[in-house]
DNA sequence: TATGAATGAGGTTTCATTCAT
DNA sequence: TATGAATGAAACCTCATTCAT
């Protein structure tokens, strides 16, 4: 490994410890509130360290959003090449949110709000692109599942684009909902079940007759 | 009338203007990057005068999101109140959100905003017991229909809050996604169809068989 | 009584109340911390009304100076007609100083206060002027005192209106140190006798020998 | 020298410059009317900086009355350690005072400010803390020396905690009140002899006789 | 005379971002 | 590359004061 490799995996790594410190004070505090020094102090860095690898706090935040874009389009790619029925898969990727809340529970928030027009307008066309492309990545897995059922006869005749938006937008919206009733209650436990009946209920929708 | 009423009425009407004027502003800009002053001077008023009506710029934003809880409860109660089967209804519900999307299309994000910990933990209790009311209200109209469907073996059986919740997360989750997606892309005229589909999707997955 | 002189008595009458308010106020928080509105509502008025019977909220706090020291100075003029002794009588004026502040310990800070070149800068020459009288009209009658103890070699050698200076300043400031002690050790006790010993201590450096 | 303390002094130094410009705002403006955006101007800093070294506008002005606290209670120290006699030591902790009064004519009157209710209240109890102890510091130096006298039988036999407060209490307000006198009339010379025959006054009254 | 809603200037404070070291 | 002190714009909010009624 030459020294501009080596240096090239020092860069990154560095870049991910700061979307860690990051995803923690976002997720304790929102992006408001969170402020860049706390970022740098929870990453051990200083705060000028911290424009170095993300232009501003707005990329840095993004940066989180593609990430588990990233993350989620794996996994579903996962589910995708696992040797189950297509019904069993529409179910499996409710519970790659599923994972995804339990891993880090603001993190879908943050997908909300990045997508809101408010964030969006702000961004880089460097940046959007990225997103519009990992977003892709996610739905593509998706929509091949989908439109094979759909062939099959298995699914409902519809756009299957349009069926992998409202797939992923009914799982990610329930599990954000959900959370957040479980932040006004203070009670938790009701949280898993009601997210399995609802992708029950979403995939029984999605099948012909 | 009498003076002191003339003079309630007023006051309800400047108050009434001052929420306007911030749903404007606010579905314009987002909540970080509108400024009180940006609101006032919309409403025509001095900055100073906001506050005479509301404690701060978070309680005038959460007072955009009550608002709108008001009213999908109402509409939501309306629905109810039709002589049309439980099937038609959950369809109907669905409507609503399409509704106050149409109306403004910022405003269920909002409500999701609203729901993340980083607003709710900034909240007087006050302001967070009207959410509460005016959620269960707009919740329990949803939740009647629902038992209802239960009992009369319409619907499949599970708990029917549970149930509740993710029609209600579900149809909020896909107007907001597929929102971003017009966003994203510039285009609108899928929206409306994407949505009808959903919740279509939805109600068949709520059906017993 | 004709008209005029029972609506000039009404309207002097309504004055005092304003200053009991603000007195009650000024008392309770200081003088930035209180509020006109504060004030006009402890007086069961609107603000506006406030500014019909004082130019600006200065001035209101000044009236209350004003006020106290035409109390002071009527209290000294009782205590130098008594048929007693000059050094009892110089015991006595300290006596005065300890029922203003049993009257209300708040003020005797504010005749600091006034007496400060911040306040004093942004006083009009009319309420400077009265300032200046009633201070001369307290002060004058210790002079008085004091200089007759002087002529009958009772009293040290010293320029009398130094010395009813010293003695009015000593007075002032021990009774206002002694309760911002009794302030910062929650303790109240002390505060009498050590004021009884302090003016004992300054009557007997007066003396001749 | 290393890199840290030279980093070190330097932050201290910076600090200096800050009190040194908000004392001559301060005295020039008082409390109120001073503004950061002043201060910063006069120590040629930007407002912001300001906050890295102090809390709030409070604090920073708190700070100076501190810091004469220390000044203060150095001086007194100093007369104590002098080998002249206790009487002689009452008179030059007066002129300890003259000597603050003349540095800067504005700080005593800091000084009772901070006694007052208004500000104490809205202290931190870390800053409260540090007042405390600097006042005990400089009131203990004094009670020392009244202690020694009352056993040599010198002074009057009362209370040398109280004795102090007198001491401390009079000398403190009749240099304030002088200092107002001077305000009100636009002459300066009668100031320190006033203050000379003041705290001859005091010392004559303390002793024994 | 009294009201009290409205004003709006201006203050304190925060914090993303920069840049000399 | 990393630092972190300094920046300074800009936001929120207060409240003394005014003025139409």
């Amino acid at each position: 490994m030459g020294i501009y490799e080596r240096k090239q995996r020092e860069k990154e790594q560095r870049k991910i410890e700061i979307v860690n410190a990051a995803r923690k004070v976002f997720s304790h505090k929102g992006f408001n509130t969170a402020t860049m020094e706390e970022i740098a102090s929870e990453a051990e860095l200083s705060p000028g360290t911290l424009y170095l690898y993300f232009k501003n706090k707005e990329e840095l935040h993004t940066s989180l959003s593609i990430e588990i874009l990233k993350h989620i389009a794996d996994e579903i790619q996962k589910v995708v090449n696992q040797d189950i029925s297509l019904e069993e898969k529409i179910e499996r990727f409710g519970e790659v949110f599923i994972a995804v809340y339990e891993y880090d529970s603001s993190i879908l928030i943050n997908l909300f709000h990045l997508q809101s027009g408010e964030t969006l307008q702000n961004l880089s066309d460097e940046v959007l692109q990225q997103i519009k492309t990992y977003s892709a990545m996610a739905h593509g897995a998706m929509v091949d599942v989908i439109r094979d059922g759909i062939q099959q006869g298995v699914f409902i005749q519809e756009h299957p684009v349009a069926l992998a938006d409202i797939l992923w937008a009914s799982y990610a919206g329930i599990v954000l909902w959900v959370d957040s009733k479980r932040l006004l209650n203070d009670q938790k436990d009701f949280v898993k079940p009601t997210l399995k009946t609802a992708f029950k209920i979403i995939s029984k929708g999605l099948k012909q007759q």
